[in-house]
DNA sequence: TCTCTGATGTGACCATCGGTCACTTTCTGA
DNA sequence: TCAGAAAGTGACCGATGGTCACATCAGAGA
């Protein structure tokens, strides 16, 4: 179906974001060029730019396919949960496996904080395919909660908690490990979403 | 004592950063630059280098400017805590005065994150003049916790809860208030800081 | 009062960045 | 075969953080 053209485009752009993949996940987002993308790649700084209109669209594209492969490793479990307590663990299962992906956690938040300050990008990446959604987490506990606390609130602590532990340990500081705050946002999810009596 | 050479120095570094302050407040840490700071203030971009060695090392003055601003409206209060629910009730309180502060702390978020790829600066900024400190926390909190759980991870679960807020706020996420995250931080630290029966 | 020294202030200059565009090369379909 | 479209190129643009030779000025010693 596709000519050699499109062929041989789609194979530019599998090189480039390979190069970029490798890139980025060494040395951050801000701190790698355009030109060092291409460079690495073997090609000159204009092809990146008949690929994609900009260094933070072809981010994007990146964090969405790493996203998608995070879910394609958990995604089958989630719907199996008997209670809010194991819903909650197959939830940080799921958010460990982003934490195993060492240093690209800490170029989500470092990108995450870019947005913030750039209206479109922001509203881009509230989109559950680029972030962990509240949204997406509440439907997970939904049926479990008991409590008249909300779920979307719920899963708004859980990623607060679990985005300051990155931020944490992207200042290097290792005071807490991945372990306790699983506990302690479970602990906390179970809490809050369970009828008082 | 101060000659008057001093004296215009000194008055100059306060122009600079006065002006600093202001743009940095509305427009970022990134956005703003040192000519727009000069310009802003009447000096040229050289004055700036003068005064100091880099952008970051006039943002970690101002930074820690601001904490100690902050803690000045709040520190008094904190010994007099009876309990540990107490305790964690004025420790919320100086976060709040921060969150007041409603640029600011989402700047400090764009800074800190910024301050993660660069390692002298992250050491720096891992000091408690510049940033809420674990350490800090649990130095407030350690005579009130009864349970073997170390009064340092208390203070992390409590600022990675806080800063993983901050980053929903900044993303323009309304799903949490304030009230809301401090109840549960406060729930998290007393439930783990309390022994269990 | 004059002069020399060192600190303050200046702006042209540098390398690097994300992004643009006129141009060349390669491919496609009639 | 050949015209047009798509892929690839690199000089170029404006903006950035940072540098530096030079100008200006305050103040101590003569």
């Amino acid at each position: 179906m596709a000519t050699k053209q499109q062929e041989k485009s789609q194979q530019t752009m599998r090189e480039l974001m390979g190069s970029a993949i490798e890139l980025f996940g060494t040395k951050g987002f801000a701190s790698t060029s355009v030109a060092e993308i291409t460079d690495h790649a073997g090609y000159a700084k204009g092809s990146f730019y008949r690929h994609w209109n900009s260094k933070d669209e072809l981010f994007l594209q990146i964090v969405e396919q790493k996203f998608k492969e995070y879910r394609a490793t958990r995604h089958d479990r989630v719907q199996k949960a008997a209670d809010l307590r194991e819903a909650m663990g197959i939830i940080w299962d799921f958010l460990e496996t982003i934490v195993a992906d060492r240093n690209w956690s800490a170029i989500f938040l470092e990108f995450t904080i870019h947005a913030a300050t750039n209206e479109s990008l922001r509203r881009l990446l509230n989109q559950s395919d680029y972030r962990l959604s509240d949204r997406v987490f509440a439907d997970l506990v939904r049926d479990h909660v008991t409590s008249d606390f909300l779920p979307e609130k719920i899963g708004a602590l859980n990623t607060a908690l679990f985005e300051g532990f990155l931020i944490h340990r992207a200042l290097g500081t290792e005071t807490l490990s991945l372990a306790e705050v699983r506990e302690a946002a479970i602990d906390l999810a179970v809490k809050s979403g369970t009828r008082r009596d």
